[in-house]
RNA sequence: GGAGAGGUGGCUGAGUGGUCGAAAGCACCGGAUUGCUAAUUCGGCGUAGGAAGAAAUUCUUACCGCAGGUUCAAAUCCUGUCCUCUCCGCCA
């Protein structure tokens, strides 16, 4: 959410940010009603204001003046009802225009309509591999070694589910501890989080859980959804406090599974793996001051490169257009890995994505930093970015490696904890 | 799941209808003082919104878990709800 001050000081510069990015929104009305909202405001605090000094006389006042102050202050205290009544429901309206107002974006972002502007701007160290054979695909590759479960995730949970087996289970595991402990080294906390969150975190995310279009699943009868990433778990997780800014920036890792429905996803050039209802996912999170923001972000998409490198997986990084960008992000960077059984002949597929998402999320979720010895607080910025989406990173990894004979190298970051060098012999 | 207790400012903790944004202590900040690694003393010390001002600042509204209710007036009374603790039950 943007600040409303913010909002009706810069109105063109947020109407043409809105136009960037796609996003109609009702900003001139924003700026009527949030006007109108402030006199109603500054109405009903003089009305209280009155009543409160009222109040304050009948104490003090002899018996038989009360009665008369009494009426006084029951008058005045209808007439703020009134008023007051009529700025809340402005304050209902403005809120719900601004939910729908994106943040802003940064200067450098491409600008354009959707993810054909999305601008390539680096290349990871490994190259794309070249076969001397016709290289399988995930779910062939899957089969051979009976890793992957369809049918079975069907039977239980319905199409979009799935079993791992055998060496994808001990491949989630690597990718899992490969990540975490790289990160650790880097001053990540590792955060094991709840799978399920209330829906005033993931609004404050900024999900919209239990509309038509909703990528969430929701638990009947509660007011809990399963989560979609930690993202919303771990900026959950400090709603409403107050940080101290020397603890800043803080950088946590987490480890959690992702429910997704992936409505209005059915059709898109998908299989497998690659769009599935639930996977597990090793997510950074960072709470910065302003200024560090940029700079983190830098980090979380390096730490990112640094891990598919590690992985010898070829991808390249994309600066994400302002039409492609989600509400929350101010900008995002998105890792596409090489993924040779895509299409005929391989394709890049999103295998990460880090988003500064500045003070949107801090807003709403109200997480603050105090600098001691100065008065006052202020909003941190909030940065998210996958370290490994399971699913994807396991059909990068199978499919690059493969050998000729369908046996899989496992990259040399994951032997130790996959504890052999193939999958297959 | 059952029974009980409780949620007050950074912390401890007082406060059962008006003079309470809230005592006191601790912590913290500034000054004074004493020549000793600290004591004494004085003062300051919440957050957010709004208005005025170039600004320092001033005025004002809200906030005592949260949401409602009663009342001219609520930290205080009522209802609901969430959370914490203790005991019991169940349980990986």
């Amino acid at each position: 959410m943007l600040d409303r001050k913010f909002v009706l000081e810069n109105a063109e510069l947020v109407k043409a940010n809105c136009a960037h990015r796609g996003t109609p929104a009702e900003i001139d009305k924003f700026v009527e009603l949030e006007l109108l909202r402030k006199t109603k405001l500054s109405q009903a605090e003089e009305f209280n204001r009155q009543a409160n000094a009222t109040s304050a006389k009948i104490g003090a006042a002899a018996p038989a003046e009360r009665e008369a102050i009494k009426e006084q202050g029951r008058k005045l205290r209808e007439q703020k009802e009134a008023v007051q009544s009529e700025h809340d429901a402005l304050d209902k309206e403005i809120a719900a225009i601004l939910t729908r107002v994106p943040n802003m974006t940064h200067p450098a972002a491409p600008i354009g309509r959707d993810d054909q502007a999305n601008l390539e701007i680096a290349r990871g160290k490994t190259a794309i591999p070249t076969f001397d054979f016709q290289p399988k695909d995930h779910l062939q590759l899957g089969k051979i070694h009976d890793m992957i479960d369809f049918e079975a995730g069907a039977r239980v949970a319905g199409a979009g589910f799935y079993f791992l087996k055998n060496d994808a289970v001990l491949l989630e595991l690597a990718l899992q501890q490969f990540a975490v402990h790289l990160l650790i080294k880097h001053g990540f906390v590792p955060v094991s989080t709840p799978d399920v969150a209330n829906t005033e975190t993931l609004h404050g995310i900024g999900f919209i859980p239990r509309g038509p279009e909703t990528q969430i699943y929701s638990i009947e009868n509660t007011d809990l959804n399963l989560v979609a990433t930690a993202e919303i778990t771990l900026g959950g997780m400090y709603a409403g406090q107050v940080l101290e800014a020397e603890s800043l920036p803080l950088k946590l890792v987490g480890i959690s599974h992702c429910f997704r429905t992936e409505a209005g996803a059915a059709g898109r050039a998908s299989k497998g793996l690659y769009r599935v209802h639930q996977f597990t996912k090793i997510e950074m999170f960072a709470f910065t001051l302003p200024n560090q923001s940029d700079a983190v972000h830098e980090e979380l998409r390096q730490l990112e490169c640094d891990l598919f490198d590690a992985l010898e997986i070829p991808y390249r990084v994309v600066d994400t257009a302002t039409g492609d960008l989600g509400g929350p992000a101010y900008r995002k960077y998105d890792l596409e890995a090489w993924m040779p059984g895509r299409a005929t002949a391989g394709e890049w597929g999103e295998v990460t994505s880090t988003s500064n998402c500045t003070d949107y999320q801090a807003r709403r979720l109200n997480i603050r930093s105090r600098t001691k010895n100065e008065k006052g607080t202020q909003l941190v910025h909030t940065l998210n970015g996958t370290a490994i989406a399971i699913s994807r990173a396991i059909i990068a990894v199978m499919e690059n490696h493969q050998l000729a004979d369908g046996t899989i190298r496992v990259p040399a970051a994951l032997r130790l904890w996959m504890g052999k060098e193939f999958i297959g012999k």
